[in-house]
DNA sequence: AGCACGCCGACT
DNA sequence: GTCGGCGTGCTC
């Protein structure tokens, strides 16, 4: 064959314009090496510009194309398959084809000279570091958590950077550790360090329990013979990842490759430690926290075939592994596997995606998984494989729910009830620490009423209303309704309606006041924004500088402290009354979350969790640990009022920098869709909601205005809306924005 | 994106 | 009379 005369190719240019393959004509010379996905120069207008070949061809679609200026190297820098990818997901989640093919590429182009690396390694044996670790966890944490990680990952040592961003360890650290003569450190070239280096040294066997076995037998069946994904279902401590370890095994002995998705990386040190120590050679970290130099390392390491297991965050789902044979996605219901900016994308869509072209196995893992998971199980498309027992056996902690309507009734309006007092007085008074949770910044006040717990909400949607101060008024967030606060509480007449949003700087007053003597770290977007802050926080923390963490979402996650006794849930109500319709579902997996932070040492943990709404499905769900109660409801209600999964949303947002534009356009792209999506006789079951300010109605001088499109199959008209709102937003001036988000997660 | 073409105000 | 403002429009 002699090759193709015409190349597709797409521009390496942000815009929506050129965002469409261009046709070049293909020199000879180059006909042999041009494939697809490979980087081309072109000329375009005056100017030379890089451009990724999409297609080839033997006839021409315009008159007149120009020639392909150069190639930059025989083999593509995208497989064909991210070519395919790269097109579904930019239609999928309207994103341009360029941004979704630069997910693709490597994170700092060409692969970059390596430099020696730096390797830190042990002499000692694993129990003998596991011990030295323990002394050292109260004086100096990070120290213990590096010779944590070398432990777990057998003796042969772990690459400097990884440690780094796993531990969040600094040099000096590292220094005292050599001074302690604990650890070596050896300068080694990459190409020794991973593959001459050092012999293979297998990691200990894994043993497996009873029921792990037989998790991972029925879920290596599939590799034989593939029908379904999995759901590994099982709570914190049920082991799910010697399960993942041992299917990874199993690709590798097969000739397959692995890809590991966790929700963020700084929160999974163990699970790194030990693919690391099991599969070393073969082993790469991919991670936005590792220095790009690192990345790009570890990018090409994957690219040629020299790492088989990759693990990382939301983006290593674009791995460039060849031949993948297992893709687990651990803490499957996790938010940050979606992605907030352009391209939107779903981190599981992707991973199905190619699960599917490589006809590997997904397997997904959770405690708490999401509906959409759910609803696949029930309708027999993805296999539940159950682990119920805990691995280590350790009870689960005591849940108290607070009723903070009785405590109003009892003239108790601090935000702290009795309970709550005494159980941090009990938890101080034995030296033990605390941690106070905040589920988030309040910033969305919603309407509650003391006394009988009732909280405002949208007659349509069932979502709390937001209340606006100026003019004063509530609104759903979802449809736009809007109605002036009642007097009173409609259901018990009584006038004590608050306006919900209490911050943490507020519970760390309330708390000092209380225990005056006490040292106490708060810990939020507030107090963390700069850099190595919150690091250092967790540190003081664990290092039992304070007795008492006060914080939002991110403790709920985090690492393990092993002291802490307590976790107080001040107010359960505010992530259950935000405006989105997965209110619940989120405050039951962060409850969850909580409680799992606790007891996690010897003693046993201790959990209180206030609310107005003590009879809430996920509330009560989780105080009983009963994922099965929780869903059943949640199901019921996202069926009855059509939301996902039994629907899809696509949420399209118009801002502009003048308050009344923003409103103005976003009527006007109303229009244009309407009588499309909406028109009476087609009866499409689909809904055009809004437009509506957004929750956070202005973010860096843009005024935002939300519409939403609801309904069945939406994925149907993916093409059309595409075109509409392409075309629409092409006629609006500069300082207009106007995007579009399939399957948005937190409509913020 | 960037660069050309095109139709209206103050300038050597 | 021209120089130049940046509003549409096109680029294989």
């Amino acid at each position: 064959m002699e090759g193709q005369q015409y190349a597709q190719v797409i521009l390496d240019m942000v815009n929506d314009g050129i965002d469409r393959p261009f046709q070049y004509y293909v020199p000879l010379p180059f006909r042999q090496q041009l494939k697809l996905g490979v980087q081309v120069l072109v000329p375009f207008r005056s100017r030379k510009v890089t451009a990724y070949i999409v297609g080839l061809g033997d006839k021409p679609v315009v008159d007149n194309p120009k020639e392909i200026m150069g190639i930059n190297n025989q083999s593509p820098l995208m497989q064909p398959e991210f070519v395919e990818l790269s097109y579904w997901l930019s239609r999928r989640f309207f994103s341009r084809w360029i941004e979704a093919i630069r997910l693709c590429l490597p994170p700092h182009g060409e692969k970059l000279k390596t430099k020696c690396e730096e390797i830190v390694l042990s002499t000692l044996d694993k129990d003998l570091l596991l011990h030295e670790s323990e002394k050292m966890k109260r004086k100096a944490a990070r120290q213990s958590s590096i010779l944590e990680q070398i432990a777990l990952s057998g003796k042969q040592g772990v690459p400097w950077v990884e440690l780094q961003a796993v531990t969040g360890a600094k040099k000096n650290s590292l220094r005292s550790l050599v001074e302690k003569r604990l650890v070596q450190v050896k300068m080694v070239s990459p190409a020794t360090s991973y593959r001459s280096w050092q012999e293979e040294e297998k990691g200990e066997e894994l043993n497996l329990s009873a029921q792990q076995e037989w998790a991972f037998q029925a879920i290596n069946k599939g590799f034989a013979r593939k029908e379904k994904d999995f759901l590994l279902f099982g709570v914190t401590g049920s082991g799910k990842t010697e399960v993942y370890l041992r299917l990874a095994e199993e690709a590798l002995l097969r000739g397959r490759t692995v890809l590991i998705l966790v929700p963020e990386i700084a929160l999974t040190p163990q699970m790194i430690s030990q693919f690391r120590g099991r599969f070393w050679k073969e082993f790469v970290l991919l991670h936005s926290s590792l220095s790009s130099r690192e990345r790009n390392n570890g990018w090409w390491r994957v690219k040629e075939g020299d790492a088989r297991v990759v693990l990382g965050a939301r983006s290593a789902v674009f791995a460039p592994l060849e031949n993948i044979g297992l893709i687990v996605m651990d803490e499957e219901h996790e938010n940050t596997f979606k992605q907030s900016e352009s391209p939107r994308y779903l981190t599981r869509d992707v991973a199905r995606w190619r699960a599917r072209y490589h006809n590997a196995l997904l397997v997904m893992g959770s405690a708490t998984p999401s509906l959409e998971t759910y609803k696949e199980v029930q309708e027999n498309k993805v296999e539940l494989i159950e682990l119920s027992e805990r691995i280590s056996k350790r009870p689960l902690p005591s849940i108290q729910v607070v009723d903070m309507r009785r405590e109003f009734h009892n003239k108790n309006i601090s935000i702290f009830s009795r309970a709550m007092i005494k159980a941090m007085e009990e938890s101080l008074s034995r030296n033990e620490q605390l941690i106070l949770f905040l589920n988030r910044r309040g910033f969305a006040g919603f309407q509650l009423c003391r006394v009988c717990g009732l909280v405002m909400k949208c007659p349509y949607c069932d979502i709390s209303l937001t209340y606006h101060a100026f003019p004063e008024h509530l609104q759903c967030h979802h449809c736009g309704f809007k109605r002036p606060p009642p007097q009173a509480c409609p259901k018990c007449n009584s006038k004590y309606l608050r306006n919900f949003g209490l911050g943490t700087q507020k519970v760390e007053n309330e708390v000092r006041n209380i225990f005056p003597r006490e040292n106490l770290i708060r810990m939020d977007s507030d107090t963390t924004t700069e850099k190595g802050i919150h690091t250092k926080m967790w540190k003081d923390f664990q290092e039992n500088k304070a007795s008492i963490l006060i914080g939002t979402q991110m403790i709920a996650k985090g690492l393990d402290f092993p002291g802490v006794t307590m976790v107080g849930v001040i107010s359960a109500d505010i992530s259950l009354h935000l405006p989105d319709f997965r209110a619940g579902e989120r405050t039951f997996q962060l409850l969850t979350q909580v409680a799992g932070r606790t007891g996690r040492g010897d003693k046993k943990g201790k959990v209180i969790i206030q609310t107005y709404t003590p009879w809430h499905y996920s509330i009560k769900a989780a105080s009983e640990q009963s994922y099965d109660s929780f869903i059943q409801e949640e199901i019921k209600r996202r069926y009855e009022l059509l939301y996902p999964p039994f629907a899809q949303l696509i949420l399209l947002e118009c801002s502009s920098t003048r308050e009344r534009e923003a409103e103005e356009v976003s009527e006007k792209l109303k229009n244009t869709m309407e009588p499309f999506f909406c028109s009476g006789e087609k009866n499409t079951k689909i809904e055009l909601l809004g437009p509506f300010p957004a929750p956070l109605p202005k973010i860096r001088r843009y005024f935002r205005q939300q519409l939403l499109l609801k309904g069945p199959n939406l994925e149907k008209y993916a093409h059309v809306l595409r075109e509409m709102v392409w075309s629409f937003r092409s006629q609006q001036g500069e300082h207009v924005r106007v995007k579009v988000d399939f399957d948005p997660f937190m409509m913020l």
